[in-house]
DNA sequence: ATAGGGTTAG
């Protein structure tokens, strides 16, 4: 058959032509008329390969790809790799999950096209075989095909990048990317977002400054990385930044639904509420995400009538909710505590709205339920759930025996979260953390083997600032690194004895070591959240507020102690934990205290 | 023909 198929390629080369997409039915009969044939001349097969790629062109479902699958041999076919890997291709397309009869069809095109060489030649072939492999977790396969492959572009290089950064190896495509010798706009833009993808935000702006050196176009796709870098940082200054740059290419907020709900998302975690609504009021054309990206804002800055009423704006409208925007509702009532309300909608989403509740709803629930205190009703709701929790579940019930210090359910939490997540080392520092502050000891000691048996270590606390040149500075609980470390130290120590002037005392439950009350309070005082604070008011200009940047929850301490330093600077002060926004302001915090 | 996409609770 190869040598037939090659004699004729060269002697008869014209090939006659062939509308691409024929109706089903019009490509069904010319089939079933070549069927007549007994041996395909080239024009005809040239013919019957299309007449297939129309047939999988129009395909809705898998048993009429499997008719084709069958077709392509019976008609001796399976030569032609064009046709497979369409066959590949249209799976994809379909959202076949990965199964025996995909794998046999992935199986069928390689052994094909090893045998005529095919992938080394046809750049279409080959890349489809990557994507194939990649669609399916063999990366080694498919870096294979791609390092035997003749000819390669930038969509053999690009394909194989996302595929390591999908699984977050972006080592390797780092070096792939130093590889290639001509880098294109999607090729940068794969990188730039794989970098925010994998919580790695700085390496994305960085990356996306040297594309911009580099003199490469910006599109609405690169910039959705590059907004989603920023709000993960949430630096103020770089969320300017990139909005001048968008606008510049005509891809504002206002015009551009997709920039625009980026950017409402961006300015609500920048601290910058204000701002998130405003570009949100702006915008010309609203879709999902612009109103779910709108209600988390709302919701993680304390301000549940803000999202109770945007939802029933929303509902209102066109746009219909979906899981996101639930989630959203369900959090704002969660941070203030409005049980009842919460409840109200969490029993409409699936009647009202079609929504049904998943996982991370019931989470949402168990989440609100346990800050409020019910912690027995939480535990309820968990065990009788009608989804099998997941880790998010139990983790909220835990992170609510932490607030209301309860450490035996705390202690059914964790027995499930070490199931279900055993490397997650918050777990364990919380389960620590609850066993401290009730003075069991030897229980903390006993988690604290366990996680060495586990090889886990903690994860440090960090905080970052962003000073008035716009550059970011990372403090670590115990950090004297710092150029200014001996000032930081000067600052703190000042504010402490005036606060204590005020009635402020450290709380030292919140320290998770048996230690001594002195090593406590040192302790303390090194949170990195106080030291950044310290580095803030030292930096930044009077009268404008400072926003501090943390990777954990706020401990207690800290958080009277920003109270109080609120009251006496005079000063707004904006916290970002690892969940929500706190606003100090006079004394006061904008959650109330409840969080 | 084939490559990059914004929001997600603990």
């Amino acid at each position: 058959m190869v040598a037939i198929f090659r004699n004729f390629s060269t002697a008869r080369s014209s090939v006659q032509y062939i509308p691409r997409r024929l109706s089903l039915y019009a490509a069904d009969r010319d089939l079933r008329r070549l069927d007549g044939n007994s041996f395909p001349f080239f024009d005809e097969r040239k013919q019957l390969e299309s007449r297939l790629v129309s047939l999988l062109d129009g395909c809705d479902g898998l048993v009429q790809l499997k008719q084709v699958h069958a077709r392509v041999y019976r008609k001796g076919l399976e030569q032609c790799c064009y046709v497979l890997a369409k066959l590949v291709r249209t799976l994809n397309e379909l959202g076949v999950p990965v199964d025996s009869y995909q794998r046999l069809v992935f199986r069928q095109v390689h052994a094909q096209t090893m045998l005529i060489g095919g992938f080394c030649s046809d750049l279409y072939v080959g890349n489809t075989l990557i994507g194939m492999y990649v669609s399916c977790c063999d990366l080694g396969s498919g870096r294979k095909v791609f390092d035997e492959m003749l000819h390669r572009d930038v969509i053999s290089w690009t394909t194989l990048i996302v595929a390591y950064t999908k699984t977050g190896d972006m080592v390797s495509a780092g070096d792939l990317f130093d590889g290639l010798p001509v880098k294109d706009m999607v090729a940068w833009t794969a990188m730039v977002t794989g970098f925010a993808q994998n919580a790695k935000p700085r390496e994305a702006l960085q990356f996306f400054k040297r594309m911009q050196d580099a003199g490469v176009e910006t599109d609405e796709v690169t910039l959705a990385g590059v907004i989603s870098a920023c709000a993960q940082l949430g630096v103020a200054k770089y969320a300017k930044w990139v909005q001048d740059v968008a606008e510049k290419s005509g891809l504002g907020p206002t015009d551009n639904v997709v920039v625009g709900s980026a950017m409402v998302d961006m300015y609500s975690k920048c601290g910058n509420i204000e701002d998130a609504y405003l570009i949100f009021k702006g915008m010309k054309e609203r879709n999902v995400y612009t109103y779910s990206s709108m209600i988390l804002g709302f919701a993680i800055h304390g301000l549940a009538q803000a999202a109770m009423q945007l939802f029933n704006e929303m509902v209102e409208t066109e746009t219909k909710p979906n899981k996101v925007t639930f989630i959203g509702v369900l959090a704002a009532c969660s941070h203030v505590g409005m049980v009842d309300q919460g409840k109200r909608v969490f029993s409409l989403m699936e009647k009202h709205y079609g929504v049904v509740p998943d996982g991370d709803h019931y989470a949402c629930m168990i989440d609100l339920l346990g800050r409020a205190g019910h912690l027995n009703e939480a535990l309820k709701l968990t065990e009788t759930m009608p989804v099998k929790p997941h880790g998010g579940v139990w983790g909220a019930l835990l992170g609510a025996c932490r607030i209301h210090r309860n450490p035996d359910i705390a202690q059914i939490a964790a027995s499930h979260l070490f199931e279900l997540e055993p490397h997650a080392i918050g777990n364990y520092m919380v389960l620590c953390n609850i066993f401290a502050s009730a003075g069991r000891w030897d229980d903390v000691s006993d988690v604290r083997k366990l996680m060495r048996g586990k090889g886990l270590k903690k994860n440090p606390g960090c905080s970052w600032f962003e000073s008035k040149e716009g550059e970011i500075h990372e403090f670590f609980a115990g950090d004297t690194k710092h150029p200014r470390s001996s000032e930081i130290n000067g600052v703190l120590e000042d504010l402490l004895q005036r606060l204590k002037g005020l009635g402020y005392q450290q709380i030292l439950s919140s320290v998770a070591y048996d230690v001594s009350e002195d090593v406590k309070k040192g302790i303390l005082m090194a949170h990195s959240e106080k030291l950044a604070l310290a580095f803030g008011l030292l930096d930044s200009s009077a009268n404008r507020p400072i926003r501090i940047m943390k990777n954990l929850r706020i401990c207690e301490d800290c958080h009277s102690f920003m109270c109080g330093v609120s009251h006496i600077i005079g000063r707004e002060i904006i916290v970002r934990d690892n969940v929500r926004f706190h606003h100090f302001n006079g004394g006061t915090c904008s959650c109330g205290n409840f969080w």
